[in-house]
DNA sequence: TTGATAAATCGAAAATTGTCGATGTATAGT
DNA sequence: ACTATACATCGACAATTTTCGATTTATCAA
Protein backbone atom coordinates (compact mmCIF):
# COMPACT_ATOMS: atom_id res chain seq x y z
CA UNK A 1 0.00 0.00 0.00
CA UNK A 2 1.07 3.49 -0.36
CA UNK A 3 0.44 4.77 2.74
CA UNK A 4 2.92 2.03 4.58
CA UNK A 5 5.11 2.26 2.00
CA UNK A 6 5.56 5.97 2.86
CA UNK A 7 6.46 4.74 6.45
CA UNK A 8 8.58 2.27 5.55
CA UNK A 9 10.78 4.70 3.47
CA UNK A 10 10.73 6.80 6.49
CA UNK A 11 11.58 4.53 8.89
CA UNK A 12 14.58 3.00 6.45
CA UNK A 13 15.85 6.80 6.67
CA UNK A 14 16.25 6.75 10.40
CA UNK A 15 17.80 3.96 10.51
CA UNK A 16 20.11 4.84 7.50
CA UNK A 17 20.65 7.94 9.54
CA UNK A 18 22.34 6.00 12.74
CA UNK A 19 23.84 3.42 10.02
CA UNK A 20 27.05 5.34 9.68
CA UNK A 21 29.57 5.25 12.38
CA UNK A 22 30.41 9.21 12.17
CA UNK A 23 26.63 9.42 13.10
CA UNK A 24 25.97 6.97 15.62
CA UNK A 25 29.22 8.72 17.52
CA UNK A 26 27.60 12.30 17.15
CA UNK A 27 24.47 10.83 18.51
CA UNK A 28 26.27 9.24 21.03
CA UNK A 29 28.07 12.23 22.38
CA UNK A 30 25.02 14.50 22.73
CA UNK A 31 23.07 11.83 24.60
CA UNK A 32 25.92 11.91 27.15
CA UNK A 33 26.15 15.61 27.28
CA UNK A 34 23.97 16.75 30.64
CA UNK A 35 22.45 18.60 28.25
CA UNK A 36 21.46 16.20 25.27
CA UNK A 37 22.91 18.93 23.06
CA UNK A 38 26.19 20.44 22.01
CA UNK A 39 27.57 22.85 19.72
CA UNK A 40 28.39 21.87 16.03
CA UNK A 41 32.19 22.64 17.10
CA UNK A 42 32.15 20.43 19.92
CA UNK A 43 31.21 17.51 17.85
CA UNK A 44 33.93 18.68 15.58
CA UNK A 45 36.36 18.23 18.24
CA UNK A 46 35.03 14.94 19.09
CA UNK A 47 34.63 13.63 15.60
CA UNK A 48 38.20 15.00 14.73
CA UNK A 49 37.02 15.54 11.11
CA UNK A 50 36.31 18.65 8.99
CA UNK A 51 33.57 21.02 10.07
CA UNK A 52 31.61 20.85 6.50
CA UNK A 53 31.74 17.15 6.84
CA UNK A 54 30.47 17.43 10.71
CA UNK A 55 27.70 19.71 9.41
CA UNK A 56 26.70 17.60 6.21
CA UNK A 57 26.11 14.50 9.21
CA UNK A 58 24.50 16.80 11.40
CA UNK A 59 22.23 17.52 8.94
CA UNK A 60 21.47 13.92 7.96
CA UNK A 61 20.49 13.61 11.75
CA UNK A 62 17.89 16.20 11.42
CA UNK A 63 16.39 15.26 8.33
CA UNK A 64 15.89 11.52 9.97
CA UNK A 65 14.32 13.56 12.57
CA UNK A 66 17.03 12.02 14.79
CA UNK A 67 18.53 15.56 16.25
CA UNK A 68 16.66 19.29 16.08
CA UNK A 69 19.11 22.11 15.42
CA UNK A 70 18.35 25.29 17.01
CA UNK A 71 20.55 28.00 16.49
CA UNK A 72 22.52 30.23 19.21
CA UNK A 73 23.93 33.25 18.05
CA UNK A 74 26.22 32.16 14.91
CA UNK A 75 26.81 28.88 16.97
CA UNK A 76 24.72 25.73 15.81
CA UNK A 77 22.76 24.10 18.59
CA UNK A 78 22.04 20.74 18.45
CA UNK A 79 20.26 18.31 20.80
CA UNK A 80 18.51 15.16 20.83
CA UNK A 81 14.96 15.10 19.69
CA UNK A 82 13.00 14.12 22.98
CA UNK A 83 10.93 11.48 21.31
CA UNK A 84 12.93 9.84 18.97
CA UNK A 85 13.40 7.00 21.06
CA UNK A 86 9.96 6.42 22.01
CA UNK A 87 9.58 6.46 17.43
CA UNK A 88 12.23 4.16 17.55
CA UNK A 89 10.36 1.34 19.65
CA UNK A 90 7.14 2.03 17.84
CA UNK A 91 8.80 1.20 14.72
CA UNK A 92 10.33 -2.02 16.51
CA UNK A 93 6.99 -2.97 17.75
CA UNK A 94 5.79 -3.66 14.35
CA UNK A 95 8.14 -6.67 13.64
CA UNK A 96 5.99 -8.40 16.55
CA UNK A 97 2.80 -7.72 14.85
CA UNK A 98 0.93 -10.91 14.13
CA UNK A 99 -0.88 -9.99 11.13
CA UNK A 100 1.18 -6.95 9.81
CA UNK A 101 -0.97 -5.38 6.12
CA UNK A 102 1.16 -7.69 3.66
CA UNK A 103 -0.38 -7.75 0.32
CA UNK A 104 -2.16 -11.06 0.19
CA UNK A 105 -0.83 -14.13 -2.51
CA UNK A 106 2.58 -15.13 -0.92
CA UNK A 107 2.28 -18.48 0.97
CA UNK A 108 4.47 -20.26 1.67
CA UNK B 1 39.28 3.79 21.78
CA UNK B 2 39.72 0.78 19.41
CA UNK B 3 37.63 -1.73 21.67
CA UNK B 4 34.51 0.62 21.70
CA UNK B 5 35.22 1.56 18.15
CA UNK B 6 34.78 -1.92 16.89
CA UNK B 7 31.04 -1.91 19.03
CA UNK B 8 30.31 1.42 17.24
CA UNK B 9 31.16 -0.13 13.77
CA UNK B 10 29.20 -3.17 14.94
CA UNK B 11 26.11 -1.08 16.00
CA UNK B 12 26.14 1.35 12.93
CA UNK B 13 26.43 -1.83 10.23
CA UNK B 14 23.84 -3.49 12.10
CA UNK B 15 21.06 0.02 11.86
CA UNK B 16 22.20 0.44 7.81
CA UNK B 17 21.28 -2.93 7.03
CA UNK B 18 17.94 -2.08 8.52
CA UNK B 19 18.43 1.55 6.84
CA UNK B 20 17.37 0.98 3.13
CA UNK B 21 13.66 0.26 1.95
CA UNK B 22 13.95 -3.54 0.70
CA UNK B 23 15.84 -5.01 3.55
CA UNK B 24 13.50 -3.27 6.18
CA UNK B 25 10.56 -4.84 4.22
CA UNK B 26 12.27 -8.00 3.97
CA UNK B 27 12.91 -8.33 7.77
CA UNK B 28 9.05 -7.21 8.17
CA UNK B 29 8.00 -10.03 5.62
CA UNK B 30 9.68 -12.52 7.05
CA UNK B 31 8.69 -11.19 10.49
CA UNK B 32 5.14 -11.50 9.51
CA UNK B 33 5.69 -15.49 8.74
CA UNK B 34 4.35 -17.27 11.26
CA UNK B 35 7.78 -19.26 11.09
CA UNK B 36 9.57 -16.14 11.20
CA UNK B 37 11.39 -17.11 7.92
CA UNK B 38 10.74 -17.55 4.37
CA UNK B 39 12.45 -18.82 1.08
CA UNK B 40 14.35 -16.53 -0.86
CA UNK B 41 12.21 -17.24 -3.83
CA UNK B 42 8.91 -15.82 -1.55
CA UNK B 43 10.82 -12.90 -0.83
CA UNK B 44 12.00 -12.54 -4.31
CA UNK B 45 7.96 -12.82 -5.33
CA UNK B 46 7.38 -10.39 -2.59
CA UNK B 47 9.63 -7.70 -3.58
CA UNK B 48 9.42 -8.36 -6.62
CA UNK B 49 13.51 -7.98 -7.66
CA UNK B 50 16.34 -9.33 -9.33
CA UNK B 51 17.01 -12.94 -8.01
CA UNK B 52 20.48 -11.65 -7.24
CA UNK B 53 19.46 -8.43 -5.94
CA UNK B 54 17.25 -9.97 -3.45
CA UNK B 55 20.23 -12.49 -2.53
CA UNK B 56 22.28 -9.59 -2.28
CA UNK B 57 20.31 -8.01 0.51
CA UNK B 58 19.91 -10.82 2.22
CA UNK B 59 23.61 -11.87 2.99
CA UNK B 60 23.70 -7.55 4.10
CA UNK B 61 21.06 -8.64 6.61
CA UNK B 62 22.89 -11.82 7.63
CA UNK B 63 26.10 -10.20 8.06
CA UNK B 64 24.71 -7.73 10.19
CA UNK B 65 23.38 -10.20 12.09
CA UNK B 66 19.64 -9.70 11.41
CA UNK B 67 19.24 -13.01 9.72
CA UNK B 68 20.46 -16.51 9.43
CA UNK B 69 20.26 -18.38 6.66
CA UNK B 70 19.97 -22.32 6.83
CA UNK B 71 19.71 -24.15 3.34
CA UNK B 72 17.12 -26.73 2.94
CA UNK B 73 17.94 -28.69 -0.11
CA UNK B 74 18.47 -26.22 -2.41
CA UNK B 75 16.48 -24.03 -0.74
CA UNK B 76 17.52 -20.95 0.79
CA UNK B 77 15.88 -20.59 3.77
CA UNK B 78 16.72 -17.39 6.16
CA UNK B 79 14.85 -16.45 9.14
CA UNK B 80 14.82 -13.34 11.76
CA UNK B 81 17.74 -14.11 14.24
CA UNK B 82 16.05 -14.27 17.33
CA UNK B 83 18.16 -11.77 19.90
CA UNK B 84 18.43 -9.33 17.21
CA UNK B 85 15.34 -7.14 18.60
CA UNK B 86 17.09 -7.86 22.01
CA UNK B 87 20.57 -6.53 20.92
CA UNK B 88 19.13 -3.10 19.05
CA UNK B 89 16.82 -2.56 22.51
CA UNK B 90 20.42 -2.77 24.42
CA UNK B 91 21.61 -0.23 22.00
CA UNK B 92 19.16 1.65 22.44
CA UNK B 93 18.91 1.75 26.46
CA UNK B 94 22.31 3.48 26.49
CA UNK B 95 21.09 6.58 24.91
CA UNK B 96 19.12 6.75 28.81
CA UNK B 97 15.45 5.57 27.45
CA UNK B 98 13.02 5.21 30.45
CA UNK B 99 10.80 3.60 27.83
CA UNK B 100 10.22 -0.30 28.77
CA UNK B 101 12.41 -3.26 27.00
CA UNK B 102 9.36 -4.15 24.88
CA UNK B 103 6.72 -3.42 23.50
CA UNK B 104 3.59 -5.51 24.76
CA UNK B 105 2.67 -8.40 22.20
CA UNK B 106 6.55 -8.49 20.61
CA UNK B 107 7.26 -12.22 20.52
CA UNK B 108 11.10 -13.88 20.09
C1' DT C 1 31.81 49.87 10.29
C1' DT C 2 35.25 46.75 10.32
C1' DG C 3 37.17 42.33 11.47
C1' DA C 4 36.78 37.91 13.53
C1' DT C 5 34.27 33.77 14.36
C1' DA C 6 30.76 29.85 13.63
C1' DA C 7 28.52 27.29 10.70
C1' DA C 8 25.95 26.39 6.30
C1' DT C 9 26.43 25.62 1.58
C1' DC C 10 28.81 24.67 -2.73
C1' DG C 11 31.57 21.92 -5.95
C1' DA C 12 34.04 18.15 -7.06
C1' DA C 13 36.54 13.81 -6.37
C1' DA C 14 36.67 9.32 -4.20
C1' DA C 15 34.44 5.58 -2.20
C1' DT C 16 30.62 2.79 -1.42
C1' DT C 17 26.29 0.77 -2.55
C1' DG C 18 22.48 -0.92 -5.45
C1' DT C 19 20.93 -3.26 -9.50
C1' DC C 20 20.56 -6.66 -13.01
C1' DG C 21 21.86 -10.20 -16.50
C1' DA C 22 24.87 -13.95 -16.99
C1' DT C 23 27.18 -17.67 -15.16
C1' DG C 24 28.37 -21.12 -11.65
C1' DT C 25 27.12 -24.60 -8.08
C1' DA C 26 24.64 -27.79 -5.77
C1' DT C 27 20.54 -30.52 -5.07
C1' DA C 28 16.25 -33.12 -6.35
C1' DG C 29 13.67 -35.76 -9.38
C1' DT C 30 13.29 -38.85 -13.41
C1' DA D 1 23.43 -39.69 -16.10
C1' DC D 2 20.49 -36.09 -17.37
C1' DT D 3 17.47 -32.29 -16.61
C1' DA D 4 15.26 -28.86 -14.03
C1' DT D 5 15.16 -26.00 -10.14
C1' DA D 6 16.93 -22.77 -6.43
C1' DC D 7 20.17 -19.95 -5.21
C1' DA D 8 24.93 -17.81 -4.95
C1' DT D 9 28.37 -15.38 -7.17
C1' DC D 10 30.45 -12.59 -10.78
C1' DG D 11 31.04 -8.53 -13.70
C1' DA D 12 29.76 -4.25 -14.94
C1' DC D 13 27.35 -0.12 -14.78
C1' DA D 14 24.42 3.38 -12.31
C1' DA D 15 23.26 5.76 -8.35
C1' DT D 16 24.20 7.36 -3.99
C1' DT D 17 27.12 8.69 -0.26
C1' DT D 18 31.15 10.47 1.96
C1' DT D 19 34.68 13.75 2.36
C1' DC D 20 37.16 18.00 2.17
C1' DG D 21 38.58 22.70 0.69
C1' DA D 22 36.63 26.91 -0.67
C1' DT D 23 33.10 30.16 -0.40
C1' DT D 24 29.11 32.34 1.56
C1' DT D 25 26.08 33.85 5.22
C1' DA D 26 25.14 35.47 9.58
C1' DT D 27 26.36 37.07 14.09
C1' DC D 28 29.14 39.15 17.54
C1' DA D 29 32.62 42.32 19.31
C1' DA D 30 35.55 46.21 19.15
Amino acid sequence: METSQVKVNEVARLYAALGHSLRLQAVMFLASQPSRGAYVSDVVAYLQRAQSTVSHHLKVLVEAGVLEAEPHGNWGWYQIVPTWLTQVHEHLSMFGTTTPAFPSGVVL
